[in-house]
DNA sequence: TACACTCATCAAACCGGTTCACTGACGAAC
DNA sequence: GTTCGTCAGTGAACCGGTTTGATGAGTGTA
């Protein structure tokens, strides 16, 4: 089965394959008459344009990329991405562009990934898991390929980037825990060089006005345990804990109940990105939900407008919010 | 930036395209002396071939497709789907595979996004979320996409297929529930045309020799809760209920609590797919974690053995471990 | 010295679209 | 009746690789 090409359908309108292009892209006028003769050919023949072809003669891949340097365990657990990607989708699926997901294992994979995406693999990229200083803003300015930045980014740079506000948050819940009678408060963020742990580590400093209870982890649940374990041997331990996801606080939860402790009521504890299954824990976790879908939405809008040609721009997305549940419930002794 | 094209390394390493091609590709044996000249220039350019022309000469797109005509939200929140996505990369990274996601919201925009992977945008596809009597099958099977199924599939097919099984696990539960002195075992199910559901409905069904105590959900903890109403309501009411998802499962042990009910004392509950979190919660919740990630890995490599021309075959990849947890420990009063 | 036979390289065609410079026909204007 | 402008459509070049048939140099043989 050789595949129809542009040609057939000339053939079969009576034209030339300059006047199928044109009929179809509208960009010469064409009669009614040998337009509606064209479509009739393409419906016929059931013709699709080939992509590869397409992608050539307009220099354009019809698609956009992301590049991921994690681990794949990471990616399994994360109920970031997969709420940000259908958010994406949603976005390409209108201009029929495609998504492009590249895991790669170390970063001379990345640069290459990205050096054949530029190549006429797609048009665009998004980055997520923004470092502070990340060495992929530069270089994917350098490549020349139109980027959106997930996630604050501090240098000054030329890419667009959809932030969120991740500082508020977090002064609500400490608001609430001293509200409810905590002294002690402990935060134990994700790695400190993401720009989102960061934001929520430095907003917590702040308002706290003390590093002396924040724990560095990596958002898994191993780190989540281990630092809660270190936190809680502490001659004064804290009486609650902010974590930077909920992976952690779960993981935090289960080791303080192993250790005797009730909570709410000897440890308030609270996670981050509210994960689905978060709600219907029980305790029901306090967390964060961010709208992942809303994120990746604006991101691909972004980036779609990027890749025509406009400014870049930051676009903030106002979409965290608190869901106090019972695990910050305030205890009755208090 | 004009990019590079091939033409300029051959003008800088003083040979034709033609030599160019065949250095790299080592189709055409070239002498050592011009091989290096050839690498040193493409060196030194910092060339990259442009995957659209390549994709258009050769035909080979060096990408995959998955389509998935899911809606987004039950994408965000299914443990499944990126841990499968993260095995299948783990190989395509080998061979600079690209994999492409499409989210499309009915079927006439799926078969346009089929009909246009075929034309050059992707070499094959991956379907998940197979049901009985798929209409996607013959579909590309018409389209000549080369394909592998993940699940089962009844239906003679010519496609390579991973599949699972999913009727040992629930039958070790079931065992364990009667060892454990249940007697009146119900299970709720996923949707009956999922191949998956249906198995392991299909399984609770022949060991329990009756569906009195079955009910069809559908994966949402909003059916998980009402399905759980409805057999607690019962006169002769289960003391252990299988959930064919953690999430149903979650959401009914969330409303069996509410009505007093404790578990595992008075209902024992186990989920399937055993969520990243479901070992955390409290009770721990008893599952069946499936190794999606394995999963991916067979279906990536079937897929990319069928491109080659590799006869079609069935994977059954073993990979369901049954975790028993606290949510089925048996009663003290059993 | 002529012949066959490798081996390395070249030149041109090809993949399937898009785009641009050009042509021919027709109507309006002078 | 000639000239100009517009419009619809044509033909060829082009995008950047790969592939194939032809070419020429170099070696071995008769």
């Amino acid at each position: 089965m050789s595949r129809t090409t542009i040609a057939d359908v000339a053939r079969e309108a009576g034209v030339t394959k300059a006047t199928v292009s044109h009929a179809l892209s509208g960009n010469r006028p064409i009669s009614d008459d040998t337009k509606a003769k064209v479509l009739a050919a393409v419906e016929k023949l059931n013709w699709v344009p080939s992509q590869s072809a397409r992608a050539l003669a307009t220099q354009r891949a019809n698609a956009v990329a992301v590049v991921l340097a994690r681990d794949p365990d990471v990616i399994a657990n994360d109920s970031f991405f997969p709420a940000f990607i259908a958010g994406v989708e949603s976005v390409l699926a209108e201009t029929e562009t495609a998504l492009l997901l590249q895991v790669v294992p170390d970063r001379d994979a990345e640069e290459r990934a990205y050096r054949t995406l530029t190549h006429g693999r797609a048009d665009g990229a998004l980055l997520l898991d923004l470092r502070t200083d990340d060495w992929r803003v530069p270089f994917l300015d350098d490549l020349g390929l139109p980027t959106v930045l997930v996630g604050a980014y501090d240098e000054p740079t030329e890419f667009s980037c959809v932030r969120t506000d991740d500082a508020t948050p977090v002064r609500e819940i400490i608001a609430q825990l001293r509200a409810d009678g905590h002294e002690r408060i402990a935060h134990i963020s994700g790695p400190l060089d993401y720009v989102h742990s960061k934001a929520r580590a430095e907003a917590y400093s702040a308002e706290i006005g003390s590093d002396e209870l924040l724990r560095e982890g990596d958002f898994t649940a191993a780190s989540g345990r281990t630092r809660t374990a270190e936190l809680l041997a502490l001659p004064d331990r804290p009486t609650a804990i902010l974590y930077s996801n909920d992976t952690m606080a779960i993981a935090g939860l289960s080791y303080a109940r192993s250790q005797g402790l009730a909570v709410p009521r000897d440890l308030a504890i609270s996670g981050f990105d509210d994960d689905h299954l978060s709600a219907h824990l029980s305790p029901a976790l306090t967390s964060v939900s961010s709208d992942p879908a809303a994120r990746g939405r604006a991101a691909a809008r972004l980036l779609r407008a990027d890749i025509l040609g406009a400014q870049p721009r930051t676009e903030i997305v106002d979409c965290n919010i608190v869901h106090f549940r019972e695990s910050t419930a305030p205890s009755a002794s208090a």
